[in-house]
DNA sequence: ATCCTACCGTGATACGTATCAGTACCGATA
DNA sequence: TATCGGTACTGATACGTATCACGGTAGGAT
C-alpha cells in the first residue's frame, strides 16, 4: 500500500480552508485567526504533512541547501564537515555532502551539473576543480574551492598554510641540526606543494644542508622507503615528513636501520593524528584545526551568498606540537 | 548581472521547436529526426542549458537521489561512503551525504524530515536511529540503518560482526596466553558491545582468566589509562583493545611501566588503521573492508527501492592480520 | 486515387507550493 | 448613512519539466 504523501491541499481540505491558507499558516505569514491556525496545524499533524521541498524550491527558487564536495583522501574529513555544517546551519542553510571522484575534469563536470541543477544555492569544494567552473556555473550560484592554487601556482587558503614548516626547521636548527630531509606528498595536492616549497625556502634561508626531497604519496610506505634509500652515514638527521603517517613510516625505517629516534634521527609530522601522542616516541607534529578550517570555508560561501565580502586576514589555524621525536642530535653520531 | 538560467523553453525557442520536443530529445525518448535532434542539442549547448532538477523531481516524483547519513565519529568514513556511493551510482542514483549530530532523538527527527521531504528516494543511515523511524517514514521511502541493535539488543550487520574476537583470543591462547584484558568502547556503539560480548564469551568458553573489561571511549588515552590501572604483577598479559587507537595507547602504557611488547604484554587492535603496519612493534589487528561494507549497505537500500529481497548470508568482511605485537609470553615473566 | 502505416512533432496538462490580487465582513469614524 | 481601514481568508497563477493524446505529412501498397 504505497500511501501517497499528504499535500497542502489535503491539509486544506481536512481543515476546511483554502490551500493558500495552509501555506500562510505554515509560513507564519499573512493574517490568520488563532482558531483557523489551530485547525490547520491539527490537520497537518493528523496527516503527518511534510512540505514537498522540490515543489517549494521550484516556486521560490530558493532551496536553502548548499553542498560540500569531498573526494580525495584527506585526514579527518569529518571534522571539516562538522565545522562547515555548523556554519551552514547557523546561516539557515542545510548542507549536504557530495562524494565525487575521478579526474579533475570528471569532478568539475559533476560539480557544474550540481551547481546548475537548481537544487543548490552554493557549492563548497574541498577538492581542486578546474578554474573555469566559476565562469561556467550560474552567476547566482557561487562555487568556492577551499584548497587550491592561485594564478601563480601558489597554494592558497587556510588548509594549505605551510608557515609552520619554517617554525619546525628553525627550531630543529636551534637544537643543533644541520642536515635535513623532506618527504613530500603528491604534487597535485596544493598543501603538499606548499610544504615542500616552505621546506626548501627555509633550508636555503638558514644555510642548512638538505639531503633532498623525496617524493611520496602520503603513505607510511613512502616514509619507510625514504629511509631505506639513505646512505649509512646519513645521521644525524632531521626529517620533515609531509604528514604523520609518513612520519611513522620514517620512524619505523629508522628503527629498522638501527638509528635511534630522536637520538640519531629527529622526525616531524603533520596533522596531529589521534595516535601521535601515544607513539613511542610520541611524535612532534603540526596540529591543524580542521573544524575551524571547515567553518571558515563555509563562511566564505555564506558571505558570497549574501553578496558580502569574505573575511580577511584571519589568524593561522596551525600549531606546532613539540613531542619526543625531536631532540638535539646525540653526540655519539655527531659528525666532524 | 544575474543571468537567468536557460529553461527548456528557451532552448525550444532557439531551436524553433516545441518545449516538449526538447524534453524528448534530451531524454532520448520518442521519435525525433536526426536533424531536429541536432538543432536542439546545439541550441542547448549554446544556451548552456541544464535541466532544473527540482522541477523534474516534481514532475516525475522521482529524484534519483538517496542520502547516506553520517554522524558519530568512526574510522575512515570516507571509505564506506566511497563504497556506498559507487553502488548508488551503478544503480542510477546520486548519493549525498548528510551530516547529522546530536542525540538519537534529534538525529531521528532530522532523518525523518529528510525522508519525508520528497527530495530523497531512500535513506541509508550509518548512525543508530530510533526504531520507529521506519514506521514514521513514508511507505515508499525506505530507511536502512546500517549499524544497529536488533530486538534483543544484539548488534546486527556487517559493521558490527565481532567474530574475529574469538579468533584473536583463540590464537593468543594457543601462543600460551592465559591472562587477558579487554578495553572496550562506549556501549552506545553496537560494534563496541558486540566486541565486548564476544570477548567475554570466548574467554569463558576457553576457561581463560580475564583480568576484566575496562570501559573506554575509543581513545588512545583510555588504552593508556587501562594500563596504568593494572597491578605491577599483571604480566604476562594479552590485551584485546576495541580499536587500534586504544591499542596504541595500551602499548605506550606498557612501555611506560617497563613492560615489553610483545614479550610481557601482547596487544591486538581493530581497524588496521594506516599507521599500524609501521609501528614498532607493528600492530596485530583486524582489517575490516569498509568499502565493501559501504557497498553492502547501499545494496540493501537499492534492493529495498526495487522491492527486491536483500542479499543474505554474505561472507564476513573481516580479516585478522597477525603482526609483531602478539607473541608467546616471554619465559622471564612466566608465572608459576 | 485512396487508405494504411510509420514517423515526427505539437499542445495541453499536472506535479505541489508561495504569493499576488481581490473579496467579504466588521467595527469605527465622519 | 456613507466611507474608510483593517482583518481573515480565497482564487488564480506561475515556477520548469515530462508525458499523454493527438495531428499532420510522406511514402508505399492496393
Amino acid at each position: 500500500m504505497p500511501a501517497p504523501r499528504a499535500t497542502s491541499r489535503d491539509v486544506a481540505r481536512l481543515a476546511g480552508v483554502a490551500q493558500s491558507t495552509v501555506s500562510y499558516v505554515l509560513a507564519g505569514k499573512g493574517s490568520i485567526s488563532p482558531a483557523t491556525r489551530e485547525r490547520v496545524l491539527q490537520a497537518a499533524a493528523e496527516l503527518q504533512y511534510r512540505p514537498n521541498l522540490a515543489a517549494r524550491a521550484m516556486r521560490t527558487r530558493r532551496t536553502g541547501r548548499v553542498a560540500a564536495v569531498m573526494g580525495l583522501p584527506a585526514y579527518d574529513p569529518a571534522a571539516m564537515l562538522a565545522g562547515a555544517s555548523a556554519v551552514a546551519q547557523e546561516s539557515g542553510y542545510a548542507m549536504d555532502v557530495l562524494h565525487v571522484d575521478g579526474s579533475i575534469e570528471t569532478r568539475s563536470e559533476r560539480v557544474l551539473e550540481l551547481a546548475s541543477s537548481g537544487q543548490l544555492e552554493g557549492v563548497l569544494s574541498f577538492v581542486p576543480l578546474l578554474p573555469d567552473v566559476h565562469a561556467q556555473a550560474p552567476d547566482d550560484v557561487p562555487v568556492i574551492v577551499s584548497e587550491t592554487f592561485d594564478d601563480d601556482m601558489h597554494a592558497a587558503g587556510d588548509l594549505v598554510d605551510a608557515s609552520p614548516v619554517a617554525e619546525l626547521v628553525e627550531h630543529l636548527a636551534a637544537l643543533g641540526h644541520t642536515r635535513f630531509l623532506h618527504v613530500a606528498g603528491p604534487p597535485r595536492y596544493a598543501s603538499a606543494v606548499a610544504r615542500r616549497d616552505a621546506y626548501l625556502a627555509t633550508v636555503a634561508r638558514l644555510g642548512l644542508t638538505s639531503l633532498g626531497v623525496v617524493d611520496g604519496d602520503w603513505s607510511g610506505r613512502s616514509g619507510l622507503e625514504a629511509m631505506r634509500s639513505l646512505p649509512d652515514d646519513a645521521p644525524p638527521l632531521a626529517v620533515v615528513a609531509c604528514n604523520d603517517l609518513v612520519a611513522v613510516g620514517v620512524m619505523r625505517g629508522a628503527a629498522d636501520r638501527g638509528w635511534a629516534v630522536p637520538g640519531d634521527v629527529s622526525v616531524t609530522g603533520w596533522d596531529d593524528i589521534a595516535v601521535s601522542p601515544y607513539l613511542t616516541p610520541s611524535l612532534t607534529t603540526v596540529d591543524t584545526d580542521r573544524t575551524e578550517a571547515g567553518r571558515r570555508a563555509m563562511h566564505q560561501l555564506v558571505a558570497a551568498l549574501g553578496q558580502e565580502p569574505a573575511p580577511h586576514g584571519l589568524p593561522s589555524l596551525t600549531t606546532v606540537v613539540w613531542r619526543e621525536s625531536t631532540a638535539p642530535p646525540s653526540p655519539r653520531t655527531a659528525r666532524p
